[in-house]
DNA sequence: GTCGACCGCAACTCTGTGGTTGCACTTTGG
DNA sequence: CCAAAGTGCAACCACAGAGTTGCGGTCGAC
């Protein structure tokens, strides 16, 4: 599976800042715009990203769109990090084992 | 803690092929760049900032600077993650909970 | 001691993308 | 029904960074 794309969606720090925010409470992306020192529509492009790396979603309410947080996208992305992590030091420590034992 | 300069780290393709040759074994620049289609250079200036975010260690062999890849910190990043995203469900289920007892 | 391997630094190119402004479209509220 | 709020699309600018080439330095092997 293919990491990369959705670290580069968690990479920006203003990207971050928005799904923070998003994860505190659901908001529109003119409410985002409000509270945050950057026009409505590089958050707007931000939300898309986001979207796209499954990490949010969006519901209408009335002729606005409020957006929250998918939490469970990062605690999937957690769990296949700590499969890798485990794995290469697994691997270390088998190594460290063989050498002991000369 | 500022999780952004680490996932920026990881946005990169190559730098994760890098990172995933390390995990399974030990491996200086230059074999890096033997085995890779980029230049020794462009593998150092990675192995640069794989280091400054803590995901790589080296040691000395010889005239050759052998690196390895750390899963301790990919665990710990794992562990910040998924207490983030747990968190963000968890105020979910409870306006959820709010909302069906009206 | 010398040659070759490995590393590091510096300058340069070029693509990607975060940000902006401007305009047009839809929809709600009064 | 009309104004204002909310969104979307497009063109443009500016900077970050991934990659390259070139050179110099250091250390091991022979």
């Amino acid at each position: 599976m293919n990491l990369a794309p959705v670290f580069s969606a968690l990479a920006d720090e203003t990207r971050w800042d928005i799904l923070t925010r998003l994860g505190a409470r659901e908001l529109s992306a003119s409410a985002l715009a409000d509270e945050m020192p950057v026009s409505r529509q590089a958050i707007a492009k931000h939300l898309h990203s986001l979207a796209g790396a499954g990490l949010i979603e969006a519901d209408r309410v009335g002729r606005e769109l409020r957006y929250r947080a998918l939490g469970a996208q990062l605690s999937a992305l957690a769990n296949d990090l700590d499969r890798i992590g485990r794995e290469w030091d697994a691997r270390l420590t088998r190594i460290k084992a063989i050498a002991e034992r000369l």
